[in-house]
DNA sequence: AGTTATCAGCTTGTCTGAGGAGTTGGTTTC
DNA sequence: GAAACCAACTCCTCAGACAAGCTGATAACT
């Protein structure tokens, strides 16, 4: 048997995968550590590793004294795994559509702060995009993005936002390993005409530039 | 001193504020387990179940021989919880959002399959709207709506309304409660009109009464 | 009888000590 | 200079002990 996870994660899938199966219903009493253990054929403290990943996933909770109880049929949402999945296309138009809707919507809520964020990230990506490393680079263009979404002043926008990034993040980095003229980075005029039409109050005119600048990042991949 | 959590998720708290804080950068090792251990005042199994739990939640990786790392910067929020919280307006711009780009895409892509099931919904739609409970008239709508974003053919923005789902469904329950006229009932027209745009592959126009209708809906919830 | 107190036995929570297994970086050797 | 080696470090797993908390049954009381 090869153990390419160590046990405690074995162990979690194991129990999620019960779990899923139904096993055990919503609300209801996991047996006791030591039980389950035994039934595993590993000791108590890697069942309890096992019990706290899932804890940590709002699938169980354990409460002293009384047991570990089920609280989710299975791990919810797993954003993570469902972009990992995803053509990157289909997650840069997902970015395009917040990020555009974001943009407009920007433009008429814009606070003084917003725009000052917007100045110290676009001169941070000027720097980063002369001579510097490539995650550099792409953590300075993903931060003036990041203060983009945050002028638009909505939670959810933010939130999806931020799911968006890890996988975004990746894909840039593989996309400049390609790419050795750096031809995206001499693009820090499209980003400075976004922040414009936002300073400027102009939503149809932010929802374009911001359309039209990931749209090409989408065509570059594609 | 009441302790209302054990002392490991007080544990995984205090390190995923550090992690929030920057202490430690993204991809970096953490402190040993005993060096950990001796900083919080607790014992080594404990700080393994708060490195466990952070895992589960996808902020930290442990790799035997090598260490502790961070892979992400804050949790990723459950979006059950984010979307139950968030101002329904924020979450009908996300919406909106979504669903406009994806009015824009279908009209390039959808297929014969995605006129059909227009038709069908519409049809359904306008039944629901005549005399049926407002549970039933809402379902009928969110169908049609999904229709739409289906024929954008695109995983991530369908995944995405599907999210939105269940927290829209009881908004727009709430508000029929509170409009006995059934004004919103009328806007039958509305809907063929989006889908004729997109049955005429006018991407332009399919985004912008997509953009219309749901902006008058949540001009209607504030 | 009905209510309250108490308690035994479960449960999870925490700590410690001991090895096992894997990684890393420096040293030695060729 | 490159490959083999190795020691020190890391996490991984187990076992045992005791603390802390819950639950249901029994006993005591009104």
């Amino acid at each position: 048997m090869i153990r390419r996870h160590p046990l405690a994660e074995q162990a979690a899938e194991e129990l999620l995968r019960r779990i899923g199966s139904g096993e055990w219903a919503l609300g209801q009493k996991l047996p006791g550590e030591t039980t389950l253990a035994a039934q595993l054929g590993v000791g108590r403290s890697t069942i309890r590793e096992a019990v706290r990943e899932l804890a940590g996933r709002r699938v169980l909770e354990s409460r002293q004294g009384a047991g570990v109880f089920v609280i989710a049929h299975q791990a919810s949402e797993d954003w993570d795994k469902v972009l990992r999945r995803a053509d990157i296309t289909d997650v840069l138009e997902g970015r395009l559509a917040i990020e555009t809707e974001a943009a407009r919507l920007a433009a008429s809520r814009r606070t003084p702060a917003d725009l000052k964020a917007f100045r110290y990230t676009l001169a941070d990506r000027k720097r980063a995009s002369e001579n510097s490393p490539d995650d550099w680079y792409v953590e300075a263009d993903l931060a003036f993005h990041r203060a983009v979404i945050t002028a638009a002043h909505n939670a959810v926008l933010t939130e999806l936002f931020d799911t968006f990034v890890p996988r975004i993040r990746r894909a840039m980095i593989d996309m400049l390993r390609l790419d050795e003229q750096h031809r995206h980075r001499h693009d820090q005029a499209a980003h400075v005409a976004i922040a414009d039409a936002i300073r400027d109050r102009d939503p149809d005119l932010a929802a374009a530039r911001s359309r039209e600048h990931l749209s090409a990042v989408r065509s570059s991949v594609s």
